[in-house]
DNA sequence: AATCTACATTATAATAATTCTAAACTATTG
DNA sequence: CAATAGTTTAGAATTATTATAATGTAGATT
């Protein structure tokens, strides 16, 4: 979803309704420089800060999961015990900063292509991603 | 942890005592050809048929997290609805088979060495892992 | 071998994240 | 400006996981 964009008219795109809680989010995920990760928690406490009427909890899940439905989020596993989403749907690779947990995309141009040698038989490939995870380079970190 | 070794001194090398539910997860673990990836339901599941006395839900929990301290385990994140161990803990790269919710470690070979040309500053990689999705090649799979 | 003690197991309760429910609300259609 | 289908909401329910505290046991000490 561009940044700046007819937001209403997206959501029609997909067949959802233009509510304002819907718009808000939209805001909120996709009026932003770069790729925006989030857990539920973050975007809770985002909305509550921009907004006057606060979103109820139950909204901003079905709405998270009701995009991510729509290919307008992705949902990103790094952490078992916290649920990441991500504004960039496509395929692409992460770091992930183990001091911060932060996630951030890799450019296209960080890391050369993959090659797989060498499927299980009988399956196509559905995506390749890649986590590089990283952290602080003078501490005694494990 | 290698098949069919001395769980009992294995346990002793890391400061964990040698109980009879300790062993028992051991063999199940363990005492097999290939790497296993499961999910703490998995493993109970296991348990329960592979013993008379069953092993209590707690004592699973704190038992596969005490492996995990010491090394002997791996937790993997594939499904943030799900938490996958693993009993190969070094970094490796995974297919997941999206129809049967399969774990398969890659070998060695299956993939092309990992080219990062330009890590986050200030950082130092502390792995590098890739995650292949697959499906099935005929049905209309997502 | 009996006793001791720190650690482990267990059933159960507590917590946390997520989903469900059903009533009130609202965007769209006619 | 209804009618209606879809949406929001608070709160209850469910699920996965962790905490609690009583009981049990491995390994050490007598
Ligand atoms: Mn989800
Ligand atoms: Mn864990
Ligand atoms: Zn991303
Ligand atoms: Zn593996």
């Amino acid at each position: 979803m561009p940044k700046n964009c007819n937001f209403i008219e997206k959501l029609r795109e997909v067949g959802l309704r233009p509510t304002k809680q819907r718009v808000k989010m939209c805001e909120v995920l996709y009026n932003r420089e770069k790729t925006f990760h989030f857990t539920i928690n973050d975007l809770v406490k985002l909305l509550s800060e921009k907004m006057n009427q606060k979103i109820s909890l139950a909204t901003v899940y079905n709405t998270v999961h009701a995009f991510e439905k729509k290919g307008y989020l992705k949902e990103i596993s790094i952490d078992s015990h916290k649920s990441y989403f991500d504004t960039n749907t496509s395929a692409h690779h992460h770091f992930f900063d183990e001091d911060t947990h932060e996630l951030i995309d890799c450019d296209e141009s960080d890391i050369d292509k993959i090659n797989i040698r060498k499927n299980i038989t009988g399956k196509k490939i559905n995506s390749v991603e890649v986590l590089v995870r990283v952290a602080s380079d003078n501490q005694t970190q494990k």
